[in-house]
DNA sequence: TTGTACGCGTTATCAA
DNA sequence: TTGATAACGCGTACAA
């Protein structure tokens, strides 16, 4: 028997007023049952059932957080970037009263299910793999939804990016005012024309070029999943021409602090021989030796819009702006130097 | 109205014809009617509602996955340590079928109002801070739980555990082979006599030292916390003894990166002025230079661990070891090097 | 083969 | 002030 019907029985009142008592509805019971029922509650450790009041509300505040992994068993939280970006989200979402329900999703197909099936209050998407079914998932899905970095043209979505372009301007230039100007870009870009973050970062890094006259290489261009592995590949590649490239700019940290295992695994002595920016600034960025110099992105940040544009859909508060971009500054520590 | 009876409707059947054809009791209705349903349930994207369900059975899949933090703002997601586990547990609940609840928790008190709240189905509290109060929470929940790394005397507690005593012996050990003497210990170690993760690589660190015939000196004993910035407090100190101490033992590999870190700021040359072991063999240590040789958990084993034993407890099926202790091993990289 | 009735814990409405 | 009643979506037991 649950304890609100023992409480009733034993309070010999109707399990209404119970519920009165416990919703604050106090003008509604006399002061001596209040006293009663709350003693009562209090003994027996009464505690909301919120799979029960979802029913009766429809609204659970369950949030899901959904990253989508591609392999069967890689494990996304290995990733500096989303594990940090994750605490925060479960951090504010908790000081709001929500819950966070984290869930990695290997077919879009699944995401769907999983909104309906604890009927969420909303979701939030950590990384732009869906903008191509962005369409799809926002009209089989009625409920608030916020997604980072995506660059969907869909006029629907809301989103929280950073201003991934600047980043790989402001990178690049960084890279040429200490002199380099055979600069590499190692980075998974996408499909020509598509927008999307290193496609952003990618043009930032072309038009820095241009800007300073220097020619751009095909060549120069390092494809490459943003992972540690990978790094250690592209390292490898790019210190096979030494001389030819001074500097890299990667699109990811951790992928930049495998490029420095994978150049220095070819003899290179670092920052010598060549220059690193990375991207991210991940706490392991001041891990590696030499200290990363990278694009910060602020993460705290990033959650909070999310969060907080969030919060707005699901309180029906007006948004002033659908798809906030925020900034992105260089922090310049060892791993680039000035050329020479 | 619900799609259920949407479909009822449509196909001029009663609700529960539906369910029966929903949960696969094909025999109990015709097959004309099956096709029907089947048809319409698929056209409405009809996906069962687990708040209801779960409050129909008394079951809602839901796991719990506890992280304790002190500060209000602590990202303990920023502990690689953590974010892995968390990253495997999430994927093994999910292949079974199970949904993570992750959840930070400051007050202790709030862990069994989170657990009822949801009428979870099972929890794992990731850090080993409960133990002193183990039988209170055992007591005031009534559901699988698997703790890890407990030490608690509690007979009752599940829990999953590594050979912490080895690895403090082995590491000790290990360094002693290099012919190190003048070996500090770093971490939070606790109260004397207190059986706790940090106190057991403690002891097999003083065995190790005894069975070498060291003395042990509780000068080199550096009591911080496993983090970073403590690291490197505990690596400015060490090395302002220049001489004195050779080898450092640290209970984390983060503390263990920190440590070298202060050490350089003070000029020491790594690894030569200073051999370093580390504990946990998180990602991050191939990051740093040089490469942390440290002891090694094996977490994905340790997070299968705690999910056979949370199922098993589910399922109602034996559970043959209630507190598996799984072994440990050095893993041997460039931080720690012969004395001289 | 199909349908009815009731309960799960909670909320909302309305009557007494 | 208090309480009865219906509803939320689903499962179980039992009838027709």
């Amino acid at each position: 028997m649950s304890i609100i019907k023992e409480v009733a029985a034993e309070a010999g009142v109707s399990v209404m007023t119970v519920y009165n008592v416990i919703n604050g509805n106090y003008s509604k019971v006399s002061e001596k049952k209040i006293k009663l029922i709350l003693k009562l509650l209090e003994e027996k450790n009464y505690v909301p059932n919120l799979t029960a009041k979802s029913l009766a509300i429809k609204s659970t505040k369950i949030i899901g957080i959904i990253v989508p992994v591609g392999d069967d068993d890689y494990n996304f939280f290995k990733d500096p970037y989303l594990s940090e970006l994750i605490g925060v989200i479960e951090h504010l979402l908790r000081k709001k009263g929500y819950y966070a329900m984290v869930r990695s999703v290997i077919h879009a197909a699944d995401i769907s299910t999983l909104l309906k099936t604890w009927n969420m209050d909303g979701a939030i998407f950590l990384l732009p793999y869906y903008d191509h079914i962005a369409h799809q998932i926002l009209a089989q899905n009625n409920l608030p939804m916020v997604f980072l970095d995506s660059y969907s043209d869909n006029p629907d979505i809301f989103s929280v990016g950073i201003d991934d372009y600047k980043g790989g301007y402001i990178a690049t230039k960084y890279l040429v005012s200490l002199g380099h100007t055979r600069i590499a870009f190692a980075g998974s870009i996408g499909e020509d024309g598509v927008k999307c973050v290193v496609n952003q970062r990618f043009k930032g890094y072309k038009d820095a070029l241009r800007e300073a006259n220097i020619e751009f290489h095909e060549s120069f261009v390092y494809p490459f999943a943003p992972v540690y592995d990978m790094g250690i590949v592209a390292g490898r590649e790019i210190s096979k021409r030494k001389g030819e490239i001074t500097a890299v700019l990667a699109t990811a940290d951790v992928m930049a602090i495998g490029i420095m295992e994978g150049a220095r695994l070819n003899g290179y002595l670092l920052p010598n021989d060549l220059s690193i920016v990375g991207f991210d600034n991940i706490e392991a960025s001041i891990f590696c030796s030499p200290k990363l110099t990278t694009v910060s992105q602020n993460i705290p940040k990033k959650a909070e819009c999310a969060i907080d544009l969030l919060m707005k859909q699901i309180n029906d508060e007006p948004t002033p702006e659908k798809r906030p971009v925020l900034d992105v500054e260089i922090i310049e520590r060892q791993s680039a130097i000035p050329l020479r």
